[in-house]
DNA sequence: CTCTTATCTTGACAGTGTCAGGATATGGAT
DNA sequence: ATCCATATCCTGACACTGTCAAGATAAGAG
């Protein structure tokens, strides 16, 4: 670590021209260091989990020193917030996909939505405690709020599309995709997680419709 | 700190009696520090939450060294696995409550327990979050093992004394209850949590007789 | 009364988040 | 083309954390 520095004390600058694309140059700006940050806490949490997140080692898994994340993000709290709202639209685009490959019919994108709530959680489990139970983004950040909402919103959307007509009807279908999804991202519901992936989804879609309305 | 041990070395003890019972005497062998660690660590949970938990914190509540812990309860680890085991417990009373003010027959129980199953989070949520979401307790533990089984085991007599026949039964009911429980806890679920009291409970009765057998 | 054992303390170590201050590169103004 | 304000990144330090090793103290058995 450190080598520019040396490299450039040591040597005399005038007698080499800048390797501006060497192969293995690491220049003193990153470039995009704020994405690259997001990529290794990203994988810092699917790695180590919500409790193993370390901010120093973020910031040595995307080649920079451990203060480096500081001009970015302020403080820990501040990656993990702009994490969450990416992950809000990363878990906004999981419905979406298997909402494009569903029947149009309202019910049926309804529990299409529900799949791909269920889909998120069991491909980074990690970031859905992030966006769902974790007390470290800044819930109060803008960026973060706006993307929750947009989450929040679609859902509404997709239950009144269905028929749904009070708070009943929303709370329902909610939890009830959000249960599936927590339980199995925790690996505690093993008699529906234990099946291959087609069985599991008809299950999953016959214990979703159970909470649609009429 | 280590008031007692300047006292010891710096008087000349044979001068005084011991003060076994006086009022701000602190023995070196607490007497109980088991409990009295569980019951710091419960407390520290519920006000630093999950993420602020800090076993010198806990030791220090509890009066004792920093290391205090580590004889009772090897590590952190262990010191969490022990309280989750406990909270697996209260988890289940929670339940045995409601059931007790319900009506006997086998419906109203199965309702009853969801309502428990959701009181139990709203009034622990962070002990809730650290039987179902965290990674910190040790589930291959015999004690927490056991306790985490006989939860389940009372969720599946319940369903099934209620007329349900398959894992689909199951999983609904399961995954609603789970579902309301955890999104309250959070503060996610505001259309139903900002309720009263009364009118909340009226409305998760209703959401979770959708999903029960038949 | 002595000795073994359980309990608790102190001190040290590496790792963590955060802050202050310094080094370096970039882009616009001169 | 040169200079400088700013953005970006680094080093070093601090307090705090979990864990380990070693010692001090109490309790109980013989």
């Amino acid at each position: 670590m450190g080598w520019y520095l040396r490299e450039m004390t040591q040597d005399m600058p005038h007698l080499r021209p800048k390797p501006k694309s060497a192969p293995d140059a690491r220049p003193y700006h990153h470039g995009d260091l704020r994405a690259a940050l997001l990529a290794a806490a990203e994988d810092e949490l699917a790695e180590r989990g919500m409790e193993g997140f370390s901010l120093r080692s973020v910031a040595k898994r995307a080649g920079v020193s451990h203060a480096a994340p500081a001009h970015h993000f302020g403080d820990a709290k501040g990656l993990l917030t702009a994490l969450a709202a990416e992950g809000f639209r990363q878990f906004l685009a999981a419905q979406a996909a298997r909402e494009a490959v569903a029947e149009p019919d309202p019910a049926s994108q309804l529990v299409a939505a529900g799949l791909g709530y269920i889909d998120f959680a069991l491909a980074r489990p990690t970031l859905f405690r992030l966006l769902w139970q974790s007390e470290r983004p800044d819930f109060s950040d803008p960026d973060l709020g706006q993307a929750a909402r947009a989450a929040y919103t679609h859902l509404v959307d997709q239950v009144t599309g269905a028929g749904g007509r009070n708070t009943a009807d929303e709370a329902a279908v909610w939890a009830i995709a959000h249960g599936l999804a927590d339980l199995l991202a925790a690996g505690r519901m093993m008699s529906v997680g234990s099946l291959p992936a087609e069985a599991r989804d008809a299950m999953l879609v016959t214990i979703i419709r159970r909470a649609l309305p009429d």
